[in-house]
DNA sequence: TTGTACGCGTTATCAA
DNA sequence: TTGATAACGCGTACAA
């Protein structure tokens, strides 16, 4: 752990001239110093102490990646790949292009603020969380921010978002349903907020273009927390034979719900069509597979990540909300019910 | 962003009682001054400067996390939710204990060395690497260092290991299958390294004293590259009737190896009989469920990451080899071979 | 081309 | 009970 104030009395330099080599600053050193130097450097294995620059530079080369801890919802919210899809695409952007990742699992703005503050953090990711807290936000960090999949976060400066097409996706999804002649539809979720509105809002829009009426018993509940799921499948089973076809807004929700018809007897899809979202592996080795709209997760903490480093840099960012498209993945929990009339 | 200096000229106070009342000396302060202060650290919203902090007691309170990059094997060895949980499982400890975490998703020994001495690192996690570097390790990082299914790792002053029975659990696992009345039992691994060496032990302990010999061509090699995976399993196929069962490695090459038999139209558990290893949310929800090998991967972070701050607080750690226990998991994919005779 | 001196925010030592 | 001052390691005006 030599320093440069060392290095710079062994080789009867200044601090200055040693760090201007380090930083490449050539042009005001002679080649010989610079040889020497360079060569000291390696022999005594310098590592320049990171407090000790952002300090001097008031900057930390950080950026923070705030997300929902696990204990909020049922402990299987983490068991979907979601995550550590994410937070590896993040963690790869961010590392490439010379910056650190601190992660904060809180869903308090005030706890991730203090964090950030102490840690001088220079830019942002929020994930998942709810996006009400805009104002409280802004009043105490003033730096770029990135949200992933937040869309009602009303700020100023104003916040960028990286998301997904959910309600185009939605709608997609439901229109294969009608078009394979489905009139009911349910559709399952564990609430209508976030993202989950928006697919909600896709799944409507595709039932009014088919000219079907939307009823609030098309709404199945899916409690979420740990013990409840089983529950509200079963419940959920007794009124799902009013329907055809049950949209669900995970691939998750959609495999056990899949599960657990089969274990009531029910066939899928001869007796009922599933689809799920999100294309995690779940679904591709799931018997039957699930038909369900593709999502690039990785790429999504890519893209949020280069956004915010473009933003660290002074750059342009064309879009203040960007949505990645979504894709419909055929497999086979969809009966097409043309054939059978 | 209001600093101890300007706290304290508010205040007509030193920046030494300032700071005194908010690292709690108080026996030295008398109780006005105490209020004051307490008082306008509120109403100023102060937020202590770690990086100041870090450089005049040269420590950090970071704890690093360094694992294998997702780059370098094929790209679903991140689909496994395996990282998730044991990630989670750490941030929840750390945080919880006051300290900070930092990931770096490296293979490179140097790579995070670099990292860690720059950010001045106080204890060290190492997750799923290959344990070969132990002495470059130790050349240059001296403090805590706790590893995650690494057992190779020799080195002074020596590394504490957090891990899996696995060769217990595997031999539970093939026991119950011999049991069963199986004789013919593969074993499918990418490869017979780090975790796969101990369960291959597992494995091969069973067969002994089940009084079957081991063959060469009982080990069925699955090539883990993204489109090799395809291929492996397509001549795995070809020789896995010479089987009655299979062990595998990890959930997600059961759930792999099943469907792709199935699609050859082989029946499971009628046919051939698979065994898994992780109990991954996969092989529950899969049909036929997968009969498998449980661990508690959130478990395996939490003990790791207190056994780091155990240390790092000068506490005394019991084990420096601590193996968590594992427990059979029976579903669906087993036949019991003594019925049909 | 190289060196001096100061500031970044905090803690620690020692004196008052 | 409180305060002055030196360190921590680095970057950078400014001076030489």
């Amino acid at each position: 752990m030599i320093t440069i104030k060392e290095l710079a009395r062994k080789l009867n330099l200044s601090t200055t001239t040693v760090s201007n080599v380090i930083h490449g600053k050539t042009h005001e050193v002679s080649a010989a110093t610079i040889e020497r130097v360079e060569k000291a450097l390696v022999e005594y294995d310098y590592v320049p102490n990171i407090n000790a620059r952002n300090l001097a530079q008031n900057k930390s080369k950080i950026i923070g990646l705030a997300m929902k801890p696990r204990a909020d919802k049922s402990s299987n919210i983490f068991i979907d790949p979601f995550i550590s899809e994410i937070v590896g695409g993040i963690e790869k952007t961010v590392r490439e292009a010379g910056y650190f990742m601190m992660i904060y699992a809180s869903d308090e703005m005030n706890d991730i603020l203090k964090q950030v503050s102490t840690w001088n953090v220079d830019g942002l990711l929020l994930f998942g969380l709810l996006g009400e807290d805009g104002a409280a936000l802004r009043r105490k960090y003033k730096k770029p921010v990135v949200c992933i999949d937040i869309y009602n976060m009303v700020c100023d400066p104003p916040v960028y978002t990286v998301g997904l097409e959910d309600e185009a996706g939605t709608y997609e999804a439901v229109k294969y349903l009608t078009d394979l002649g489905h009139r009911k539809i349910a559709f399952m979720s564990d609430d209508i907020i976030g993202v989950d509105r928006e697919r909600f809002r896709g799944y409507k829009k595709a039932l009014a273009d088919a000219g079907i009426e939307y009823e609030d018993r098309n709404f199945l509940k899916l409690n979420p927390w740990k013990d409840e799921v089983e529950k509200s499948l079963t419940s959920i089973c007794e009124t799902v034979r009013d329907f055809t076809a049950v949209f669900c807004t995970s691939d998750l929700y959609a495999v056990q719900l899949i599960d657990k018809l089969i274990d009531c007897g029910i066939r899928i899809p001869e007796d009922i069509s599933v689809i799920g979202f999100d294309d995690n592996p779940m679904s591709k080795y799931h018997r039957p597979g699930v038909t369900t709209v593709h999502q690039d997760m990785e790429k999504k903490g890519i893209v949020a990540a280069e956004t915010l480093i473009r933003l660290l840099k002074g750059l342009a960012v064309e879009k203040s909300v960007n949505q990645l498209p979504t894709r419909l993945v055929i497999r086979d929990s969809v009966k097409d019910l043309r054939k059978t009339q």
